[in-house]
DNA sequence: AGCCAGGCTACCG
DNA sequence: CGGTAGCATGGC
């Protein structure tokens, strides 16, 4: 099986799954892809993106209403936060110490850019954010054409035989946006799709790739 | 009760 | 460069 098929088979299997889950459209299953964001949203997706680094979305789901709760999902707003007023806020996501100053440190970043895309190399700059959170924010939030990599696509594409087991993940984002850009030819679809994949991946992952062995996910 | 979750940094050899 | 400890809560 060739990695596309891969990509259509899941979206044959579980339909198209509507991510990011942003609060001001819905959540879950919004049905429509992001590429045109506002500022606001586009941060929103940056706080989810660092508050689920190792963690479920459903704990960060928790975080985000504790901060709505306050009035505190804008930039300014979580600045003017005590310090542990907003640690006690994300406390469920886990890390939350490290998780603040990451935050904090994003939003000295986020306004300096005074509406700018930033690049992947500011991003990976910024305290916190590796390679899969500065994927995650230019993919979902920026709508750019970057396919984000996770512990999940790493396990899936590596027990089907895309990838070595030690595939690091350079390697395994190259794979993919070079079989999609051959595929996909409009950079626009191409954006939807590797943002669909991922969330398929993440789907299949949660289904069949849990605990090991991971036998039942050969598909 | 113990393992895992949509990682990243710091530090080691 | 590769390997690993530390970070922390919540769900199953």
């Amino acid at each position: 099986m060739e990695l596309f098929e891969l990509y259509k088979k899941l979206l044959v299997h579980y339909g198209a799954q509507g991510w990011w889950p942003l609060r001001s459209r819905g959540g879950y299953h919004l049905h429509e892809y992001l590429h045109t964001l506002s500022q606001e949203e586009i941060f929103e997706v940056a706080l989810g993106s660092i508050l689920t680094q190792n963690t479920t979305f459903a704990s960060v789901e928790k975080s985000l209403d504790n901060l709505q709760n306050l009035s505190a999902l804008t930039p300014h707003a979580i600045q003017n936060l005590p310090l542990e007023t907003l640690k006690n806020a994300i406390r469920p996501s886990g890390y939350f110490n490290q998780k603040a100053d990451y935050i904090l440190h994003f939003i000295a970043f986020f306004e300096g850019l005074e509406g700018r895309i930033p690049t992947r190399e500011e991003l990976l700059a910024c305290r916190g954010i590796g390679e899969e959170t500065a994927d995650s924010i230019l993919l979902f939030g920026y709508g750019m054409s970057e396919f984000k990599v996770d512990a999940y696509t790493k396990r899936i594409l590596s027990h089907l035989g895309f990838v070595g087991e030690t595939a690091k993940y350079a390697e395994i984002k190259a794979l993919v946006e070079e079989v999609f850009e051959k595929k996909i030819a409009d950079a626009h679809k191409r954006v939807e799709a590797y943002q669909e994949f991922h969330a398929l991946l993440v789907a299949h992952a949660k289904r069949y790739y849990s605990k090991k062995p991971y036998g039942a996910g050969g598909f």
